[in-house]
DNA sequence: TTTGACTCTGGACTATACTCAAGACCATAT
DNA sequence: ATATGGTCTTGAGTATAGTCCAGAGTCAAA
């Protein structure tokens, strides 16, 4: 017999508010199993995942409509494979500017606390994407 | 003699809006070094790379006033490296989630249109971080 | 010198993703 | 049985990052 949380107990497990697990749900990003007769929500332990995921992914600045389409991509037929893509293209732009961003920081705790003759605009340039960043 | 650019060749260089480019700069992440005698903002042509950054960088979940941070770090002194780990932290944590999507991406773009035995569960327990992906 | 594109300031409006509050019901430990 | 805390629905309010508009001034080419 399964074990099934309630929407308090996603929330905490998921770190969110109970009010944003309700969101979640209302926007269809998750759903619930079942309801108590009392009309209590009932979870399944997958739920704390996907909820935390759809927190991160926010935090990544992606939507909650293209969250949606990223869990319904199980669904799509081989026909829309381009917006598959796409997504892929969306992820590596950011991973891109993510590592731009490390590297200036790497830089700047690295090579400027060693080396006096760095300049502390270098650390702007690297960060900006005007300098690439590569020693 | 240096040739300065007005707003809105910064805004149509870095691709944001003309009223974005004035958000920035009220909001202190970019600043132009004069003003005509009539008024118009001149920007130095760095600020494209910056305001372009700017834009990416939310697009990334960042708020501005982590962005501005961001650009103060060059003025921090060796003290706070703690605010300067943690921001290389929070990067590293938005890392690992966009490799954990384009994992789930990848194995439902190459796996499970070679090998029909692939559940499509699969893919939504990789894109959530339930189950690894590893082969 | 007039036309059309650009810029200025200021303020209202929008979209997204929440948060908070009210009033009522449910669950459970003492 | 009752107090405490969780949950329900509905609806209003908030924060962030913008957009849009009005009315006025500016610039440059025809």
């Amino acid at each position: 017999m399964p074990e099934f949380l309630k929407i308090g107990e996603v929330a905490k497990k998921a770190n969110i508010s109970v009010n944003c697990v309700r969101m979640y749900e209302e926007y269809g990003l998750i759903s619930h199993v079942s309801k108590t007769k009392s009309g209590f929500r009932l979870y399944k332990a997958e739920v704390v995942n996907k909820a935390r995921f759809i927190k991160n992914a926010i935090g990544l600045g992606f939507q909650k409509s293209e969250i949606k389409e990223l869990f319904e991509i199980e669904k799509t037929t081989d026909k829309d494979l381009i917006s598959l893509t796409s997504k892929n293209q969306k992820i590596n732009e950011k991973l891109k500017l993510l590592l731009q961003m490390r590297e200036a920081l790497h830089y700047y705790l690295n090579e400027k606390s060693l080396n006096e003759n760095s300049k502390s605009s270098d650390y702007i340039d690297i960060l900006v994407g005007e300098k690439p960043y590569e020693f």
